[in-house]
DNA sequence: GTGCAATTGCACGTTACTGTGCAAGTCCGT
DNA sequence: ACGGACTTGCACAGTAACGTGCAATTGCAC
């Protein structure tokens, strides 16, 4: 297992990423699984898995640094000059839900976590712009609500990670999830229905 | 340690009483809080609480079962014959706000959780006559969504969750906590805001 | 104030997991 | 078919938690 450090072989790298991939859902379905579980689910000895990630915690911190970045990314494309509040958020739900495992794993570790220090300081950012966004659409009177925007943000937050278990468990087509969440966001937000189904017709 | 099976001095169901909340909200704060932890914070030694509960499993599924009873309790006040689905709906939710806590945790040990088999069972009527509830509303026309009534449940679910976590963290004011959550509950059916609030000063 | 239930303190045995070391494989490019 | 990167298998020490036994102690109730 000497090496594996300087890592360029392509099998090496093919099994990290796998590690990765398999540890995410792993830990999407038991935040503790072991780390024999997930040597196992990527079927690999766990040994190997060391041979990778030189911890739990480096392996789990890689995981969030992707979702991380996969999550800046999907919000950057919205900020392309969008204006209207609504649209901007319509986008920006469409966009979240493509990454939406990766979303979910963030705010899963993000809610009970004191495994990797400072996941909510990462999430921060994305954060404190959602808000900016909803408080600039309850000023401007495309949202109502009786909740201050920090608080509206929690709620779209699990809304969509209540709309992702209902689509693990069959309680929603995958195909129309993205659409129907993003309706369902708007909503929420007390954009009368008939105007979110535009919208998300429009901007999808 | 031999008795306290038969369990009646005061200072015994006492220390039950106080160690089952202080284990609420142990659980509440951390799902893998270790019984030394709920032990400690209930002021007592690790050894008195397995005189109580014979094992974790144990203490944990006393907590459910008075969780499942306070939370039927309470739909059981709404079900008086209130045809409204709307109304339904905010009472209902006006009504589980007063238990936040133990429906918290019953969500939360729901989510994840191979621990204590069945706590999903036993919220199944539950959230079957939920459900129900909301499929009359879609049908009457009274709730709006492009979401079928299972996965709106699931939101709705969620939506608390999130509001409590709101008011945890000094987001929302305590005292107006209920009628907002309500009115964001019957907001993302897609009642209009207006109305919802007509709702909520009407039944409270 | 005394008695008995309840609580404590401590010492176990058990299980499960993490992270590491090392020798023996296995796979792939060349 | 050779060599080196990668993987496996196994063994190990360290840690943390569960659940239990027992003797000593505390504190209510009467």
């Amino acid at each position: 297992m000497t090496a594996m450090t300087t890592g360029n072989t392509s099998r090496a790298d093919a099994n990290r990423r796998r590690i990765l991939d398999v540890a995410l859902a792993e830990l999407l379905r038991d935040p503790d699984a072991s780390m024999d579980q997930i040597a196992r689910a990527a079927g690999v000895v766990r040994r190997t898995v060391y041979g990778h990630f030189p911890s739990r915690e480096a392996l789990i911190s890689t995981l969030v640094d992707e979702a991380v970045q996969a999550l800046a990314d999907a919000d950057a494309a919205v900020r392309a000059g969008v204006t209207d509040p609504a649209e901007a958020v319509a986008r920006s739900v469409l966009a979240i839900w493509q990454t939406a495992d990766r979303y979910r794993l963030l705010i899963a570790l993000a809610q009970r976590t004191v495994t990797v220090q400072g996941i909510r300081d990462r999430l921060a950012p994305l954060r404190e712009a959602k808000v900016r966004l909803l408080q600039r659409g309850l000023d401007t009177g495309v949202f109502h609500s009786p909740l201050p925007a920090p608080a509206l943000a929690y709620v779209h937050e699990q809304m969509l990670f209540a709309l992702m278990e209902a689509v693990n468990d069959g309680l929603l087509a995958a195909a129309e999830a993205g659409r129907s969440a993003t309706v369902a966001v708007l909503t929420a937000a007390g954009v009368p229905a008939s105007r979110a189904m535009e919208l998300v017709a429009e901007v999808a």
